[in-house]
RNA sequence: GGGCUCAUAGCUCAGCUGGCUAGAGCGCACCCCUGAUAAGGGUGAGGUCGGAGGUUCGAGUCCUCUUGGGCCCA
C-alpha cells in the first residue's frame, strides 16, 4: 500500500506554500474591545457620529422613525437592567437608520424626587449642614436643598451617559432631556394647564403619613420602624338592629349584638366610619361573659383566651358576605356606621372585624373610596384633636386620647379588654417620632370625570386607546394594561417636598384656591425663563406676571396677585416623565404620537400609563402607537437579582471582561419579553459565539486582501446560476430579507439566529470550504476566483450591515478593514437590496452533499480518513447534477466528483492510489509530474506559471 | 389575596391557528484537517414537553386544578 502522505513517484516533496494565496487582514482573531471599544465611541464622538448620520438622513428626505426614550432616574450606576434596556433601544435606533430611515433619538433622565432628596438629605446631616438649614427661612430652606439635589442629578446623569456611551449607544448625548431644566418644566406645567382646562384636576383629602413633630407628611423612605409600646383594645359597636343581624344568622336573638373590633390605634376611633369584614370568612354570633357578639371564627378561641373570657357559647355562624350591609352605634359618639368587606382583612390577628377610618388610613381610605364615605379626619396637624371631635377631646393631645378614650369605653361599657404591648412602628427618620395618619388635602386627577372636550373620563379614553389604537408587543400587554387601567384610582399628583416641579398653586386670603389655565400658564413661563426654584424665590406677584385676572374667564372674583400666598406641594414625578411626549416629542419637533416606546413590562403602570392619562386629558390621543416591553433579569435559577442574594453582576465588570458588543451580542439572543436569565456562564457562552461571527468576517477579509471591487469584481449578474457562488449570493439575499423583517418586527433574536447561521453553516461551513480551494490554488487573477471574490465582498459587505445594529463596533471595524480606509462608515449604509440568480436544483445539491457526508463517514471504516483522497460517483438519471461540474467536488469536499446515468446510493472511489498534487493535496486525476520535478495537477502548474503540457 | 405572565433535551431557547418518528445552538462523545490554527470541518448520543385530571380520532399546543418563578397591585 502506498504511504498516504507522500506522492510514491515525487523525488522530494517540496512546499509549495509560498505559491498560494492565502488570506491576510488586518482585521484580528482577538477582538480585544474592552481595549478598543473605548477608542471607537472616541472616534465617533469626535466625529459627531450620531448629528453627521441624522442630517445625511435629513438631506436625503427620509422618512422618520419616532421614537421616544423613556427617562431612568438619576441616581447611581448603571446596571444589567439598564443595559438591556438600553441596548434594545439602541438595536431599535440602528437597524432603523440601517433602513436608510431618520430615527432622532433623545435621552433623557428623571431629576425630582425623593429618592435623590433622601440621598441629600442624608448628607447634609453627614456633613453637620442639616441644623444650620433648619434655621432658614422656608423658601430658603428648599431652594438649598433643591441646588444640593440638581447637582446631585447632575453628577450621576453625567455617569450614566457616559455608561450608556460605552455600550456604544447612538444618541443625541449633546442635547439630552432632563425633567429638571426649565424648558421641560414649562412644558411639563403646561400640560397641567390643559388638564385643568378639561376639568378633570381637583382638591381633596387623602391620609398620608404624617409627622407631628415636623408638621409634614413624609414619604414611606423617610419612615424608620422602631419598637414602641401601644395599647391595644377589643371594641364592642353595638348593633342598630338586632333582627337583622338574627336573619343575618339565621337566628332568633333577644340581646342586641355586638360586632366586636380590635385596634392599636384607639385615638383613630372617633374617625371611625365602617367595620369591614373578609366576606369569605366565616363569623359566629356568640355570647361571651354574657354578651352577644360577633367574631371571627377562626379567632374566636384566641380572643377568648387573650380576653381572659370564661364563659363562651357559640350561637350561630354564618359567611361575611351576610353582615354586609348591617349597621351598627358608634360607642363614642351619635353616628350610625355600616359592615363593609376589605380584601384586606386577615385572620392573623384581631377579630377578624376591622375597625375602618378612611382619614387615618391608607386601605381605609381606599375602602372608603369605594364605600362613598367621607375622608373624615378630627385631627390637627400639630396631633390635637379638632372642633368636630367630641368636646372632652378638643384640643388633647392622640397620644393623651388613647387613655382618655380607652376610659370612656370602660365606663360606658363597651371596652372588652385592653392592654399594652410592645410592636414595630413608623418613626420619623428625623426626629425620632412615632408617625401617624392623617387625611391631609392633596391634588388629584380624576380618571372617572367627563373631560370637557367630549365628555369621555379619561378611563374611557384610556380602555379605547389600549383597546384598539396602541399595538403591544408581547400581545399580552393589552390584557395586562387595560386591567390596569380598569381598576385604578385616581391619580394623587401632590407631594409635600422640596426636590420637584412645584404645583402652581395660590391660595387667596379667604382660602380660595387660585389655578386656573392661564395662571399656570403664566407661571409655566415665569418657570421657562427662570427654572423652577422661581417659586420659592419670587414673589406670586412676581409668577404671575404674565397674568391679566381681568381677561381670565375662570379667575376667582376679586382676586388680588399682591395678597396670594404660594401653595407648597410639588408634582409627583410620574407626572414629568408622563409629559415627556410634549416636553420632548411635540416640543422638539420630533412629532407625536411615538411610534414606539420601549421599556421593562413594570411600566404598563408607570410611564406608559402615566404618560397616556396627561396626553388623553391634554390632547385626546394616545401619545404613543406601539408599547414594546421587556422583561426582567431574574438569576440563573430564575429568581429575582440583588445584591443581598449576591447573584448581581457589575456592568463595568461585564464591559471589562467581555466587552460592549459581546454583551449587546447577548441581548440580541434573548426572548427579551419574558424574565431574562442572567449568569456569567452567559456571557461567555455569547462571547463564544461572537468569536464565530468574527473569525468568519475575518476569513472573508483575508480572501479579499488582493482584491479591489472596481478593478477586480466581476457584475453580480453574471455569475452563472449554477455556480456555487450564485447559491452563496441567494442565500445572502434571503439572509438579508429575513434579517431586515426581524428587526422591523422587533424579532432581534431572530435576527441574531439568522445571522449566526448564515455565518456558521452557509458560509463557514459550507461556502468557504467550498471555496477555499480555488481561492488559495487557482492563479491570483483566475475569473472563478475573481468571481468568489466578489460574491464573498458583497456578502461582507452585507453582513457588516446586517451587524451594525447588534456590534457596531465590529460591524465598524469590519466595513473599514473591507473598504480599507478609516474613513469608511458603516453607520452611514443604507440596504444593498441585493438580488441573485441561482439554478433552482441547488437544493438538490445541498441534500446531495449531506448523503456524501455520510457515506464518507462511513468510508473511515475502510481507511479513508481524509475526504480528499476520496472521489464520488453521483447516480445522476435526470441528468440534475451533471451541470455543476467541478463545484460539486468542492461542496463535498472531495478531490473529484463524476455522474453516472443509473439509479443508486452516492458512492465513494478511494482514490489513495492515485497521485495527489503537492500545491493543491487533491487527486483530480490530471497530477503527474511536472519538469520542476513535482506532482502537480494542470490547474496547479499553470498557477505557478510552468507550461501545462509538460 | 388579586391581575398579567413563564415552566420543552445538561444549559439557553424554537415549536403559528391542536395532526408526519418534538427542532436549533451551546456543551458532551468520537473522528478529520493542520495552508482561517489561542482557528476550521464531519458524525453521533441526549427531552414525551413542571405535576394531576379533562376535551378530542389525535395535545407540548385547548380547558380545570396544582407546584414553583417573575412583574404590578393589595
Amino acid at each position: 500500500m502506498s504511504d498516504q502522505s507522500t506522492n510514491p513517484t515525487s523525488k522530494k516533496p517540496r512546499g509549495f506554500k509560498d505559491t498560494l494565496n492565502l488570506p491576510a487582514t488586518t482585521f484580528a482573531m482577538r477582538a480585544n474591545l474592552a481595549q478598543n471599544e473605548p477608542q471607537t465611541v472616541a472616534r465617533w464622538e469626535a466625529a459627531s457620529m450620531y448629528a453627521r448620520i441624522d442630517d445625511a438622513r435629513r438631506e436625503a428626505g427620509a422618512p422618520t422613525f419616532r421614537f421616544h426614550d423613556g427617562p431612568p432616574y438619576a441616581n447611581g450606576s448603571i446596571h444589567v437592567g439598564h443595559l438591556l434596556n438600553k441596548v434594545l433601544k439602541d438595536i431599535v435606533v440602528r437597524s432603523r437608520l440601517m433602513e436608510g430611515m431618520r430615527c432622532p433619538y433623545t435621552p433623557g433622565w428623571d431629576c425630582h424626587g425623593l429618592p435623590i432628596e433622601h440621598r441629600v438629605m442624608i448628607e447634609l446631616h453627614e456633613k453637620g449642614k442639616a441644623a444650620k438649614l433648619a434655621t432658614l427661612p422656608e423658601d430658603s430652606r428648599r431652594i438649598a436643598i433643591r441646588r444640593e439635589c440638581a447637582k446631585y442629578a447632575e453628577k450621576f446623569i453625567k455617569l450614566q451617559a457616559v455608561q450608556m456611551q460605552r455600550l456604544l449607544t447612538l444618541a443625541d448625548y449633546d442635547e439630552p432631556y432632563l425633567t429638571m431644566d426649565p424648558q421641560y418644566e414649562a412644558r411639563t406645567i403646561e400640560v397641567f394647564a390643559e388638564l385643568v382646562e378639561q376639568g378633570v384636576v381637583y382638591r381633596d383629602l387623602k391620609p398620608v403619613h404624617w409627622s407631628i413633630e415636623n408638621q409634614t407628611a413624609l414619604a414611606e423612605a423617610e419612615l424608620e420602624y422602631e419598637d414602641r409600646e401601644d395599647p391595644q383594645v377589643f371594641v364592642d359597636f353595638e348593633a342598630v338592629d338586632r333582627e337583622a343581624v338574627g336573619k343575618a344568622f339565621e337566628v332568633e336573638i333577644e340581646t342586641t349584638p355586638s360586632f366586636m373590633i380590635w385596634t392599636t390605634t384607639p385615638w383613630t376611633l372617633p374617625a371611625n366610619l365602617a367595620i369591614a369584614v373578609g366576606p369569605r370568612y366565616r363569623y359566629v354570633l356568640a355570647r361571651l361573659d354574657g354578651q352577644e357578639s360577633v367574631i371571627a371564627r377562626e379567632l374566636l378561641q384566641a380572643v377568648v383566651e387573650q380576653c381572659g373570657i370564661e364563659e363562651v357559647e357559640v350561637l350561630a355562624e354564618c359567611a361575611g358576605s351576610d353582615l354586609l350591609g348591617l349597621e351598627y352605634r358608634h360607642p363614642l359618639l351619635e353616628r350610625i356606621g355600616r359592615i363593609v368587606e376589605a380584601d384586606y382583612v386577615t385572620l392573623e390577628d384581631g377579630t377578624g372585624l376591622v375597625h375602618t377610618a378612611p382619614g387615618h388610613g391608607q386601605e381605609d381610605y381606599r375602602t372608603g373610596q369605594r364605600e362613598g364615605l367621607e375622608v373624615y379626619c378630627p385631627v390637627l396637624g400639630d396631633g390635637t384633636y379638632d372642633e368636630t371631635a367630641p368636646d372632652w377631646l378638643q384640643g388633647k393631645s392622640i397620644w393623651d386620647g388613647n387613655e382618655l378614650i380607652t376610659a370612656r369605653l370602660r365606663e360606658s361599657g363597651h371596652l372588652v379588654h385592653h392592654e399594652l404591648f410592645m410592636h414595630s412602628y413608623p418613626h420619623d427618620w428625623r426626629s425620632k417620632t412615632p408617625v401617624i395618619f392623617r387625611s391631609t388635602e392633596q391634588w388629584f386627577v380624576a380618571v372617572d370625570r367627563p373631560t370637557k372636550r367630549d365628555g369621555q373620563s379619561l378611563r374611557a379614553m384610556a380602555m379605547t386607546a389600549t383597546g384598539e389604537n396602541v399595538n403591544f408587543i408581547p400581545a399580552w400587554g393589552r390584557k395586562r394594561m387595560q386591567g390596569m387601567i380598569e381598576s385604578r384610582p385616581d391619580w394623587c399628583l401632590s407631594r409635600q417636598r422640596a426636590w420637584g416641579l412645584p404645583i402652581p398653586a395660590f391660595r387667596m386670603p379667604d382660602e380660595q384656591v387660585l389655578l386656573t389655565p392661564a395662571s399656570i400658564r403664566a407661571v409655566a413661563a415665569a418657570f421657562e425663563a427662570r427654572g423652577s426654584d422661581a417659586w420659592f424665590s419670587d414673589r406670586p406677584a412676581e409668577l404671575l406676571e404674565g397674568w391679566d385676572p381681568a381677561s381670565d374667564p375662570d379667575a376667582p372674583e376679586g382676586v388680588d396677585v399682591t395678597t396670594l400666598e404660594k401653595m407648597q406641594d410639588i408634582f409627583d414625578v410620574w407626572f414629568e416623565s408622563g409629559s415627556s411626549w410634549a416636553a420632548v416629542m411635540r416640543a422638539r419637533g420630533q412629532g407625536i404620537p411615538a411610534d414606539l416606546y420601549l421599556e421593562g413590562s413594570d411600566q404598563h403602570r408607570g410611564w406608559f400609563q402615566l404618560s397616556l392619562l396627561p396626553a388623553l386629558g391634554a390632547t385626546g390621543e394616545a401619545p404613543y402607537r406601539t408599547l414594546l416591553t421587556h422583561g426582567f433579569m431574574v438569576g440563573k435559577d430564575g429568581r429575582k437579582m440583588s445584591k443581598s442574594s449576591g447573584n448581581a453582576l457589575s456592568v463595568d465588570e461585564l464591559l471589562k471582561d467581555f466587552g460592549a458588543d459581546v454583551c449587546r451580542w447577548w441581548v440580541c439572543s434573548l426572548p427579551f419579553e419574558n424574565d431574562i436569565k442572567v449568569d456569567l456562564d452567559f456571557f461567555r457562552v455569547a462571547g463564544e459565539s461572537y468569536r464565530k461571527i468574527r473569525n468568519t468576517l475575518r476569513f472573508l477579509l483575508g480572501n479579499l486582501a488582493d482584491f479591489d471591487v472596481d478593478r477586480d469584481g466581476v457584475s453580480l449578474d453574471s455569475i452563472e446560476p449554477e455556480s456555487i457562488d450564485a447559491w452563496a449570493l441567494a442565500e445572502a439575499v434571503r439572509v438579508e430579507q429575513r434579517v431586515r423583517h426581524a428587526f422591523s418586527t422587533y424579532a432581534f433574536r431572530d435576527a441574531h439566529q439568522v445571522i449566526y447561521d448564515f455565518c456558521n453553516e452557509t458560509l463557514s461551513a459550507i461556502y468557504l470550504v467550498a471555496t477555499k480551494d480555488r481561492l488559495y490554488c487557482d492563479a491570483v487573477g483566475s475569473p472563478r476566483r475573481r468571481r468568489t471574490q466578489t460574491v464573498m465582498h458583497a456578502i461582507s459587505s452585507l453582513l457588516c450591515r446586517l451587524l451594525e445594529p447588534v456590534v457596531p463596533h465590529t460591524a465598524d471595524e469590519a466595513f473599514r478593514a473591507l473598504q480599507g480606509s478609516e474613513d469608511a462608515n458603516v453607520h452611514l449604509c443604507e440596504p444593498l437590496d441585493l438580488s441573485a440568480r441561482c439554478d433552482h436544483e441547488w437544493s438538490a445539491v445541498m441534500n446531495l452533499r449531506h448523503a456524501v457526508l455520510k457515506a464518507l463517514e462511513e468510508a473511515k471504516a475502510e481507511g479513508i480518513d481524509n475526504p480528499l483522497d476520496a472521489g464520488i460517483v453521483i447516480p445522476d438519471p435526470e441528468g440534475t447534477f451533471g451541470r455543476f461540474g467541478d463545484d460539486l467536488a468542492d461542496v463535498c469536499g472531495v478531490s473529484r466528483a463524476r455522474c453516472v446515468a443509473s439509479l443508486g446510493e452516492v458512492a465513494i472511489e478511494d482514490l489513495r492510489n492515485e497521485p495527489r498534487c503537492d500545491r493543491s493535496r487533491k487527486r483530480d486525476g490530471t497530477v503527474r509530474e511536472r519538469s520542476d520535478g513535482a506532482m502537480l495537477s494542470d490547474r496547479d502548474a499553470a498557477a505557478i506559471g510552468l507550461d501545462p503540457a509538460n
